[in-house]
DNA sequence: TCTTGACTTCGAGTATACTCTAACATCTAT
DNA sequence: ATAGATGTTAGAGTATACTCGAAGTCAAGA
């Protein structure tokens, strides 16, 4: 006999609602999960894997549609490896993709981190304006830079 | 006098759609720009600075009413230089946790992925479970205690 | 002058992912 | 046996960020 886990369980250790985890069977995610005769969801065991996989696709950034198309292939088995294989491929891609991008920003905002604090300490958000142009920092000039770019509407990489 | 730039003329040169600059301007992130007589935008060199930056904190995930927020500590000058330092740091911060995360999937995801290419050598999903536990790759039994931990509700830090 | 194209506002529509409510069924412990 | 917790469904509501359409205004060139 087996242990079974009902929607109430599954979301206090998941930390995935109840409401969510419908929703998720509603769009097809979770066709893997038995119903007693009355209809109740029996989660197993071996429910938490697929379960778990759902979790590390939405926190990759992938639409509910395409995580439906994945639980489609695992619901087929074996014949399906490959694709899977593709998808989680597409997906690291993604991923590094997606890195990139905030990596690109963090050194933005890190630069405007220190740009308002010098401009802090002198009181003018604009001080460089005033300086010779021999004493204004390096990073102010590729900042300005990037922004004459983006007026001059450069081919940008998004 | 003046050089200005149409909605249009944005529009082109910065890829943001004259649609979505009138919806941010109504969403109150583009207050700075100036209106002719007829109420037509009209756009100034020194604009592009802020609309760079409102782009800047969109692609690192700040939603639209905490860069109104700062939009409209932008307007009131250097005042406000202090709390607009604070901003930046707070989405450096925020910037440093999303890397974070994604880079935890990604770990995930390339275990995935090398798996799927495990798994689809030999044809079956579940080789592991037929081989004597000593011949189980460690990266194997390191993913099962994961799910193991998901599936018992240990304290996650998200 | 008239046409054309770009501008304006307002408001409705779309997409995504939940999140909640209502009405009802079922299971469990006293 | 009955109360109360938990389960079910369908469908409505929320939040976010666009995205589009309609109806009208305005400026410049043929």
């Amino acid at each position: 006999m087996e242990k079974y886990y009902t929607i109430g369980d599954v979301a206090a250790r998941t930390g995935i609602s109840a409401h969510t985890l419908r929703y998720y069977d509603k769009e097809g995610l979770l066709s893997f999960v038995k119903r007693s005769e009355s209809g109740t969801r029996l989660f197993t065991k071996e429910d938490f894997e697929p379960l778990y996989t759902i979790t590390v696709l939405k926190r990759s950034g992938m639409p509910i549609r395409k995580i439906r198309e994945f639980m489609s292939l695992y619901l087929q088995g074996n014949d399906t490896i490959h694709e899977r294989y593709v998808m989680f491929n597409e997906q690291r891609e993604s991923l590094l993709e997606q890195i990139g991008e905030l990596e690109d920003m963090l050194k933005i905002v890190d630069y405007k981190c220190w740009y308002f604090q010098e401009a802090e300490k002198r009181g003018d958000i604009n001080y460089y304006k005033k300086l010779p142009e021999q004493e204004v920092d390096q990073r102010i000039i590729e900042f300005n830079k990037i922004v004459d770019d983006f007026r001059e509407g450069v081919a940008k990489e998004d």
